[in-house]
DNA sequence: ACCGTCATTGAAAACGTTTACTGTGTGTTT
DNA sequence: AAACACACAGTAAACGTTTTCAATGACGGT
């Protein structure tokens, strides 16, 4: 365990102020170059850092942004998260993130112990109501990520047009009659999706059968594959990856082939959908451009507070593999 | 964004002294009742908290830790990620997380960066070399997880045991003949799971044969499948579920079925080695409770600084599902 | 009545920075 | 030659806490 070496340290050893060796470091043209290279040889050579908390503590910026999110299980905001850390790293801001289980009431008390902590936060909560939200932006500077609320800047993710691609692509193939099985019907996203998809629908002549909601895993595909063929859909867009994983274990247990007898996407793109068999057709989420772009926002909220509030969106990508196919 | 409210107010409006407010706060024992509670709803009634920068400048403590992964990506480490910030938050700690990209220069970087600002800093490195690690021990408290080396607090996860399983159930099985398909070499990870499986070997007449390195991925066991083939072996052992799956895909498009022509086992039990088809046999390892359990190590570090080094392994478990059976 | 103990509080120093404010000297303009 | 601007560097105040030290008063024992 080294000893910390201050600034007062360096500031000795080059025969300087304090207030010199800070002016080397963070406004260079502030003092006389000979000084300035005195100052950061000797600081490079004690292996000095500058003790954040301290700086902190009087520019008020602390250097830090936040992220918390439902659940680090989830490959969706794991690819978030990498997507926020790396661009954090790149405007040396370090990430503090958290976990709040699913749970709404843990989210909002996690935001606000952050709040002092951080600059501001990024939040991924499907979940938490809008009023509450509103509450946290008022207590710190947040940045929503896919969902949408006047006044608070957001990273979304267009899924209305990668339903659209879903439904192109379905029609193009023969598909008159589909189901779709719901997420949590309070989910931001299970709204975006289910509105693009019933918009989408309504340019062609197609049947969609809606159903659920289901829990968005793994057991609500076993629970829904049955309910959807008891319909007798053609094809099934599923809510998410991992539900339509579930659909198609079930489907493939009662013998009913995909996509021969009927037709199965996904959303989200989450990496096993490739590995399973058959391949899943899925709509890609750029989960990590939707990262970076959250810390953009966070950012440049921070530089100039009263511009406009930005809400960006990225888009989204079908992607065909072979759980599709024409209709029997 | 409200104006932040500091002990000053608070002192103020309770009609004490900010030392007074202090230590209501953190050692409500040194001040009467009366006042303590004045005091305490004041600060409710105010929505203080306390600034933990300023307080980390004097008691030397940040209430927070860090960690560094590889790739969170990855939902190995993701899930050590989760059981990490699950514990920290038992114990109002919050968690700094950075992700190297698998660069072992970054991981240095980032643990140096992270060492101010955090109490103590998990490291979850299987690349970094010993040296390294050594000298980043010294600069900080460290904690590994799932790597062992003298003198520093460990995490660890039992995977010769798992080898161990993994053997015992392929040679009841009736194997003879057995390839394991190595990671990286340098990887701990990789030593290990080959150690403990050149061990359990030898109690057995078994041929094993030692084939790679191949890349820890999906790719990786499409590569080893054919080669391990022509090795005329009854069973595969994956270093990891991902590239099991690779040899997984790679033998179905060969027409070799799985488990009837050759048995194949992955280790780690990432969610969708159980989804996929057939599901994998393989070794679970308690990522979250290693997670939980490097934050407890770290807390006592920091509590204690001279106790004994801890290095404290968590059993891994063999799960049967669907790829090994007897050999043709 | 005096002394010592103890509980309770306040004043002030410290933590490691940044940043106004001040003070030098040098060069340029008149 | 006087005046002035300016580049550079130092002094000290601030940021929001915790903690040492000292002060006050109450109380019990002699």
């Amino acid at each position: 365990m080294s000893v910390a070496v201050t600034i007062r340290d360096v500031a000795r050893q080059a025969q300087v102020s304090v207030a010199t060796v800070s002016r080397a470091l963070t406004s260079p043209d502030l003092v006389r170059a000979t000084t300035r290279e005195r100052v950061l040889a000797v600081a490079a050579d004690l292996g000095y850092q500058p003790n954040l908390a301290a700086r902190g503590l009087i520019t008020g910026k602390t250097g830090n942004i936040g992220i918390v999110v439902p659940d680090l299980n989830n490959p969706f905001f794991t690819g978030v998260l990498k997507g926020v850390q790396n661009q954090a790293r790149m405007a040396s801001h370090a990430v503090f993130v958290a976990d709040s289980d699913e749970d709404p009431a843990a989210e909002e008390q996690l935001v606000r112990a952050m709040a002092k902590q951080v600059d501001g936060v990024i939040l991924c909560s499907p979940g938490i109501d809008e009023q509450q939200v509103r509450e946290l932006a008022d207590a710190t500077t947040l940045v929503l990520l896919n969902r949408r609320m006047r006044g608070v800047p957001a990273a979304l993710m267009n899924s209305g047009s990668g339903m659209r691609q879903v439904v192109d692509h379905l029609v193009a193939l023969g598909h008159h009659r589909i189901a779709f099985l719901n997420g949590p019907r309070t989910s931001w996203s299970n709204k975006e999706r289910r509105r693009g998809l019933r918009i989408a629908v309504q340019r062609h002549d197609v049947d969609l059968v809606d159903m659920g909601p289901f829990p968005p895993r793994y057991e609500g595909g076993l629970q829904a594959a049955d309910l959807a063929m008891a319909e007798k859909v053609t094809a099934i867009v599923a809510y998410n990856d991992i539900m339509a994983l579930g659909v198609l274990a079930r489907l493939r247990d009662r013998g009913v082939r995909v996509p021969e007898d009927v037709s199965l996407t996904g959303f989200d793109d989450l990496m096993f959908g490739a590995l399973c068999q058959p391949p899943l057709t899925t709509v890609a989420m750029p989960v990590v451009p939707a990262g970076r772009l959250a810390v953009d926002l966070l950012l440049d909220r921070l530089a100039n507070r009263d511009a406009e509030v930005r809400q960006d969106e990225l888009d989204t990508q079908l992607i065909v593999r072979a759980t599709t196919a024409p209709p029997a």
